[in-house]
DNA sequence: TGGAAAACTTGCTGGTTCGGAAAAAAACCG
DNA sequence: CGGTTTTTTTCCGAACCAGCAAGTTTTCCA
């Protein structure tokens, strides 16, 4: 149905992405301090006034990649099986949004510059924001509980937004040797266990890292 | 100890304290969209220059009361009993910290304002990432816990910073009727007992807002 | 198909913001 | 007091940003 995009839609998009790979691409590879629009724009081959049209700074283009996915994840989650667990749909729909495309190398050097620069952290923490709005309106559907008198939508979507960044930068640190995909799992199994205080065990409890 | 500051110090204190407030009531008064770092300069009596030397923009100074609050908060976290439920702890420590200084309705207002502009809502997010990594470290020590292994100190940071948010959020639209410390309440208690799906009762259940 | 209408790109440009450098003022110390 | 350190201020150039209008491409409709 929305397969019908015209040409002109098409070439937008196109364009839109092309800005953001080449963002976040140099932004990989020559830092973000040095980085500017006229850059972007050049490798894109557009003027800079165009970059302009589509992202109001090199801030926005370079995350644009991660954030654009909260329209995706919203719809994703509506999608699911009504008679799933909503922690099942939230599992199956929050962590694929962060494997596609990118290399997962590629993924932490840019949690790494986010964790560095304050407006890519900013541009970054807002894009969660979106993603939580927008799944709180598909959880409260689900779930027959009002978006704006409930306390529970927004804190649910708040809070699996949240799994799924602290997951992020847990994993980024390189530290635990864990798997993306085993940090989310257990931190969403932390959330709907209540957060239960863990056993004062040996903490080196998660096995050696093995290299 | 700390008590001993000396006159540069406490000048310093106080034309930062000056410049912030002076930001959030024009904000509040005046709008952002308007307001200039000269006018809050202007309103303070120092240089514009000076205004940049202590905040890089002017949604910087409007939430930075808010912001500064996270050392307090940490440190308050740290000062709580050890024999207390966490859960306790971080409801003693975080609620008190957006219900001192301002008026209800100038917290409702500024809340408002940071909803519509991308901009302050980006600030005061990062706000709320730097709360929750002070507030980790805090958790971690007193649950025997690791930063840099574990899941456990930055979730549950990162949950009750955002049950603080949401808690905001929700409060702020006024449609519940209900206390900002009512709503905080229930969102601490729903994350600790593990976000149960409510009973699919008449959602008008939670009373009549009274008037 | 042809031509009008709409949308996108682009160069230009004025206004704003930002932060470096050095002089001036204030605070500290003996 | 003089000398030293820190902060404030003035000056200023670079970067950023969005409005405007001209030129181009796509779409629409008869």
């Amino acid at each position: 149905m929305t397969d019908e995009l015209g040409l002109r839609e098409r070439k937008k998009l196109a364009t839109r992405r092309a800005l953001c790979d080449a963002a976040l691409k140099l932004a990989l590879d020559e830092g973000v301090a040095t980085l500017t629009p006229e850059r972007i724009a050049e490798e894109v081959h557009v003027s800079p006034r165009t970059f302009r049209n589509y992202f109001s700074s090199k801030e926005e283009a370079i995350v644009a990649g991660l954030r654009d996915r909260a329209h995706e994840v919203a719809d994703n989650l509506r999608g699911r099986p009504v008679d799933e667990s909503i922690w099942d749909s939230l599992r199956a729909v929050l962590l694929p949004s962060v494997e596609t495309g990118m290399p997962g190398h590629d993924l932490m050097n840019l949690l790494g510059l986010i964790r560095c620069h304050h407006a890519l952290l900013a541009e970054h923490l807002t894009g969660f924001e979106d993603l939580s709005r927008r799944m709180a309106e598909v959880i409260a559907e689900r779930t027959g509980t009002d978006v704006q008198r409930d306390v529970y939508p927004r804190l649910l979507a708040d809070a699996s937004g949240i799994a799924l960044k602290t997951s992020l930068g847990l994993w980024a640190t390189g530290t635990t040797g864990r798997s993306l995909a085993d940090i989310f799992g257990e931190a969403l199994d932390l959330l709907s266990r209540g957060l239960p205080i863990p056993a004062p065990a040996h903490s080196a409890d998660t096995g050696p890292p093995l290299g």
